[in-house]
DNA sequence: GTTTGCAATGAATAGAAATTCATTTTCTAT
DNA sequence: ATAGAAAATGAATTTCTATTCATTGCAAAC
């Protein structure tokens, strides 16, 4: 097996019990099990633990930012592309189920080292949504007086609500094309300019 | 000091503590040092470790459900409960700062038990918002095909992503009203029916 | 002033789990 | 086939901290 085939096999067993236990409570020899190497083996691999969750973040949520852009840019109107932006996301919660649950819960966490990492990565996906915003209030559809900087939030905070339902309920009550048409519809109808 | 008063001001510390460290780095030591006790004193008041935590829930939660019921009981308008239930959450997380983060981060923990708590004071709390979309249904001022399970997450979600800005960020660029102000004004806009 | 009972203390204990490292296994080049 | 290097192993070590409990302090009752 290959070097680098490795580094993802333990980071992919790490996703895997980080999202099922927390960070805290999993234990190394656990992910060790989950990846079938030796307690030691993960020391080869990277520092320690948190260095664990920190690669974690680092390369899952780069490609997710670069995946949802290359769908955003198949779009030019701004109504179509928050839409799209609902679904890519709710469809990310199912599709990588544990992932999501490593995202929920640790990006919450307070330790220091969390919080400045907070402010480079995940704030770089949640400024997509404000880009949206800023190009449909130039382009005149969405009403000006509103401010991106409270809309992202507010947009992201929706569909990750909905996540925290699924993922710590299983409730699938709603589907995610569902979910996502009538969350962006509530929003476009709240942030669009009468026609 | 009175036994009550202890109990409180071991509260009061651990808040203190969970809400900077988080529950898992807060050490009982901080907290008996926080409250100005010794570590073994905490132990006449609680069980355990996690036996503050789930007392600090349903304690603070139940008094907050409390409050909020209480300020709705005022208003016979959907819209104007809404908006008060916008302003009354962003309000608390001001004022409680230490309460608001403790339940940002321990609320999305992944432990069997917390998440056994969470589907009773925790949703008690979101179905107030639930109650006010059904009553405005009823009434004819919403959308009749939006459907109340949804909207409460998505409303809640918004409100609980701009608390954690402030939470996380120190960041104050909006202030509660402004932003309980666009946060409803979006959703009511959103949900509301043509007049 | 002494006894009694409850509350508080904090040093000692115990258990858990992260990390290390001497040893073994596997791979590679000759 | 074999030496030497590289990677992997997992038992032993170390660290950390929740919890315990023998001791001390204190206030009311007698």
């Amino acid at each position: 097996m290959k070097k680098a085939d490795k580094h993802q096999k333990i980071l992919t067993a790490a996703t895997k019990v980080f999202g099922s236990k927390g960070f805290f409570s999993a234990r190394i020899s656990d992910i060790a099990k989950e990846a079938k190497v030796a307690d030691g083996t993960i020391y080869l691999y990277f520092h320690n633990k948190y260095d664990i969750l920190l690669t974690l973040f680092e390369e899952e949520i780069a490609k997710l930012i670069v995946d949802i852009k290359a769908a955003l840019a198949l779009e030019e109107d701004p109504r179509r592309k928050l839409y799209i932006f609902a679904l890519h996301h709710l469809k990310l919660v199912i599709e990588k189920k544990e992932l999501a649950e490593v995202l929920q819960m640790e990006l919450r966490q307070s330790s220091d080292s969390v919080k400045e990492y907070r402010v480079t990565k995940f704030v770089d996906y949640v400024n997509i949504i404000s880009g949206i915003i800023h190009q449909g209030q130039k382009s005149g559809i969405f009403r000006p007086e509103l401010k991106p900087g409270i809309i992202k939030r507010a947009f992201f905070g929706a569909l990750d609500e909905m996540s925290r339902l699924w993922i710590l309920n299983s409730d699938h009550s709603y589907t995610v094309s569902d979910t996502a048409d009538e969350i962006s519809s509530i929003f476009l109808n709240g942030i669009s300019l009468p026609t």
